[in-house]
DNA sequence: CTGTTAGCGCCTTCAC
DNA sequence: GTGAAGGCGCTAACAG
């Protein structure tokens, strides 16, 4: 800079004023600094800035499990609003380990990210963060008690969505392949589930309903455990991605015949869905929209005085999920 | 800094001194220190050090396309292994868009990363890097010229397994849905295809050759005008993941058998392949590895002083692809 | 072994 | 309009 401020002929601070807009710089002062720059290459130090002014333009996101594809949709969606406010993302995988997650969490405030949008890995107690002040928003995974700064699907009315289709096949016995309930997306799925069936008259077996963390070879073993009950369920409903893929899996194992002996449904799409056999049904969240949401609810929590009203609220936000119907559901079987 | 110094009673060059270890510090001023730093939950600022260093202990990581799961396999590997060496990851997706990258280079640059992991989007021409140095290793896809600095499949070989494997299984007429061929490994691809072919003594017809970017629209476009050639192929090699899935969407709108008519084969390797229909027969990339491998590169180059030969080499690297034969490949049917 | 000091590169009052 | 000076929080010489 101070070479740049020599080249131009001009003094350093004329230089941050033209880099800044910050004061009115004369045409011409303006344009020698311009090529001075140009000539050298030079990029204003974004470390010396930030110490300077004490914002980086940088949020950090951290999810658990960068392979299951719903989560590298919602990052486009935070990206793409990201780089529209010119924020940086800090972007770390914690992998489903509450523990990674917190050094991770320690990490982004170390580094002085402007705010943090998380997705927990852990429990629904929350993650423990630094005294200084950090703004951060939840996405999809939300803690307990957690009244704002949340943005995530209305996965109890998704969970209504899928087992109300069920019910009109006119399935009974549905088992629900459901990730860890203390993690709210799941949760909230069990919660619409139950309060589906119990609003249409009938009865959940508790060993209908199992619990297991959210792999693949999770959901191949609880589709499994489900499928070999008696008396067995007619559907079964994967509280995720991962869990529906494994337990396809199982189903094709058992050599059973879906829809026709058993429907499958699901949460979460993929482009996948539409090639395997059969299509598989699921409960589409709008996973794009959610990153570029939470990105929006973060930005009026880090920058409230540039707040807009008419760029939605800093609360909390339901997003609705919508049912696409394929091949994998089908009406009860006769015989049963 | 200056409140635990006052706190412990110590300099803060003595809270520094701890901090870093730099320098050797009485056990009881230590134990101060440390009490210091607990009450007042204090965390070193990552962005004044860096300022003073010149080291920001962070690499950037610039990908084309976070939704084709090879990448999110990719980071997963570059995240672990940076982890183990006590580095941040600063990840961004380009989009194939080679300016959105350039600006993304911009941007990391100017955060002053260490280091920077980079699988263009773009020709092979390879990114105008700013005149600061910064050290740079490609992945996956590596621009022509490259010598030393990369590590990527050996496409060429990869391209011959599978292509060895189709002419094994009898068939002559071969297709070939490639991505854009400007790119590295969609250039391997073809060039192994094409030696392997004329090995054989076979030629291949140009119109054989269908050159297209590289999402799953294109591929299923690409797969329907291939298919309906006359002589109609006997078998198509996708040049990834993603042309894989379309060209599979083509066979099935056209009521072609797989892999009774046809027979489809493709690379990179994905958790759902394993429950298509037909399951397909893919050369699988080590993408974890290629990850890890491509940080450990980096890290030489960051840090030559810290250089440990056995941590392998700061030149090129080809990892090894493997076939995976299921049921989308088959042999040519009798009647062609 | 410990404390003092001088910047890292930039932004921001202030005088001019 | 423009330039000079101070300091953001930390590290690395150096002097005690």
């Amino acid at each position: 800079m101070r070479d740049v401020a020599r080249l131009a002929g001009v003094s350093i601070s004329t230089v941050s004023a033209v880099l800044n807009g910050t004061a009115v710089v004369s045409e011409e002062r303006t344009e020698r600094v311009r090529r001075a720059i140009e000539a050298l290459s030079f990029a204003p130090d974004h470390i010396a800035r930030s110490l300077k002014t004490g914002r980086t333009n940088t949020i950090g996101v951290v999810i658990p499990d960068i392979t299951n594809a719903f989560y590298p949709a919602v990052l486009r969606g935070i990206e793409d609003a990201a780089r529209e406010a010119r924020y940086t993302v800090l972007f770390c995988n914690s992998n489903e380990d509450p523990a990674e997650e917190q050094s991770l969490l320690k990490v982004l405030v170390s580094r002085r990210v402007d705010g943090i949008l998380l997705a927990c890995s852990g429990d629904t107690i929350g993650p423990v963060l630094s005294r200084r002040h950090c703004p951060i928003v939840f996405v999809d995974r939300v803690p307990i008690g957690i009244k704002e700064g949340a943005v995530t699907t209305d996965n109890y009315e998704a969970a209504e969505l899928a087992t109300r289709h069920l019910l009109d096949l006119g399935h009974r016995r549905i088992a629900l392949l459901g990730g860890r309930l203390q993690i709210s997306p799941h949760l909230g799925r069990l919660q619409g589930f139950l309060r589906t069936m119990n609003a249409a008259g009938l009865p959940v077996l508790p060993e209908y309903i199992h619990e297991c963390d959210m792999q693949i070879e999770s959901g191949y073993a609880g589709g499994k455990k489900l499928l070999s009950l008696q008396p067995r369920p007619t559907a079964i409903l994967a509280s995720n991605n991962k869990l529906l893929l494994g337990s396809l899996r199982s189903v094709q194992e058992m050599n059973l015949k879906c829809p026709s002996q058993l429907s499958l449904i699901g949460f979460d799409d993929h482009a996948w869905n539409e090639h395997l056999n059969p299509r598989l049904t699921t409960v589409i969240q709008p996973a794009y929209e959610m990153g570029t949401c939470a990105f929006r609810t973060l930005f009026r929590r880090m920058r409230p005085d540039l707040d807009r009203p008419e760029d939605g609220n800093s609360g909390m936000t339901f997003l609705k999920a919508r049912l696409e119907i394929r091949e994998s559901t089908g009406p009860v079987p006769a015989a049963l």
